[in-house]
DNA sequence: TAGTGGTCTAGACCACCGG
DNA sequence: CGGTGGTCTAGACCACTAT
């Protein structure tokens, strides 16, 4: 039975989704080759092949050579995060961004930090602690290490007026970036910076990256109370 | 300058890639057309097309018709959650997964739980919570809402014996999913079931799940003190 | 080794949108 | 309106990997 062509890869898509929503495709079941879909529905080959990597990069099928397209068993859920600078975040709430640097100085890199970049001895990096504001409040603290081996140009800039989050990200962009994402209890001095009280349930959001193996900076930022990290898909 | 010619598309994305790196192309630059490039790089249209493709779903570069292709000038960190079924997540540990249902009845939705899935009215949904273990410890707290207008079965599934999680997840595929990262201190209850102290930071995740526009499933889950949430690029 | 998805090409046309 | 990216096609060949 040949379907009404409908050529757009979209279309394509869009019924095989609907395949898969309804049934016609449940859980590990094997759907047809490509080239037999692409006769079905009336476009080519390759058509089919752009809708399935769509389905495939939300993971919604499985594609391996000589076995096929499967819907997978276990299916995983797939969100994608866009994380702005932290300026523009502010600001697209519609209040002013603040930014306090609280300190900047070389210093030898804790183990903690050496585990992170994936150090094998310590260096020497420098170590940018700043405080973001929203209307005047408090909003997200900073603790950064940046690695000015790979990074010299930092040690050049004058970070009381250029925040690192948004020099590193205009003037650095990296190859790899991990991120996690966990809650502690405010401590006493993270208290008095976001301004509440200790044992407070803290966001923190810790983020690496590098440039072809070579590591470029790591954060760790600890958001006010109240802040929810969301997706957009 | 005709450089030698490299035909895969991931070379050609490695290339424009490092073109970036190397600030060749930096923040603000527009680069030349793709038929250019795929001249000068000695590819077809298409292969070039093809890695701009990747490196735009990646934001660092901006296409729009007539305009060409861009550096952004603010970045955007980009990071794919992959988050599995929790049974499967637990299992990858080398632990044993375990489940425990609290509870499950049919109440009617609060206003929390209408504004999460846009419901105009309360409805009358079934209401879930469960515990799951991971070698016999407390891992996660499960809250969740079930609309069963939508998913009528779920009225008649055994939830002592299977978890919602993984019911839904493997038969109920959704179109739209939005999720949402914070942080609490643990209530009296959250503690008691987490085996913790009230106000321990516990790191929270919400999901709601609709299938074209109709609303599935709600779910809150509260995980044990020490968890975290990775990414994966 | 053979079947299936992945890629490349050359060319055509479409759709968007800046000037 | 015209320039640019987006898509579609038909066909060829490549690269995995199940059998």
């Amino acid at each position: 039975m040949t379907t009404k062509p409908s050529n757009s890869w979209t279309d394509i898509r869009d019924i095989i989704h609907a395949r898969i929503l309804n049934k016609t495709y449940a859980a590990g079941d094997r759907l047809p080759r490509d080239q037999d879909l692409a006769l079905t529905l009336g476009c080519a080959r390759s058509t089919v092949q752009r809708a399935m990597q769509d389905l495939s990069d939300r993971g919604l099928i499985e594609r391996r050579r000589k076995a096929g397209t499967r819907i997978p068993e276990n299916p995983v859920t797939r969100a994608t995060l866009e994380i702005p600078m932290i300026r523009k975040e502010v600001e697209q709430k519609g209040v002013t961004h603040g930014y306090q640097l609280i300190s900047a100085k070389m210093l030898e890199t804790p183990r903690s930090v050496m585990a992170l970049l994936g150090l094998p001895a310590p260096i020497t990096a420098m170590h940018v602690q700043a405080l973001h504001l929203a209307d005047q409040q408090p909003y997200l603290f900073e603790d950064r290490w940046i690695n000015t081996q790979t990074v010299p140009e930092a040690t050049s800039i004058d970070f009381t007026r250029e925040n690192a989050n948004e020099w590193l990200l205009r003037h650095k962009p990296y190859n790899k970036c991990d991120m996690r994402f966990y809650a502690i209890n405010a401590s006493i001095s993270e208290a008095d910076l976001l301004q509440t009280s200790p044992g407070t349930a803290l966001f923190v959001m810790e983020r690496s990256t590098w440039i072809d193996q070579n590591p470029i900076t790591t954060v760790k930022t600890i958001a006010a109370p109240g802040y929810q990290l969301k997706t957009g898909s």
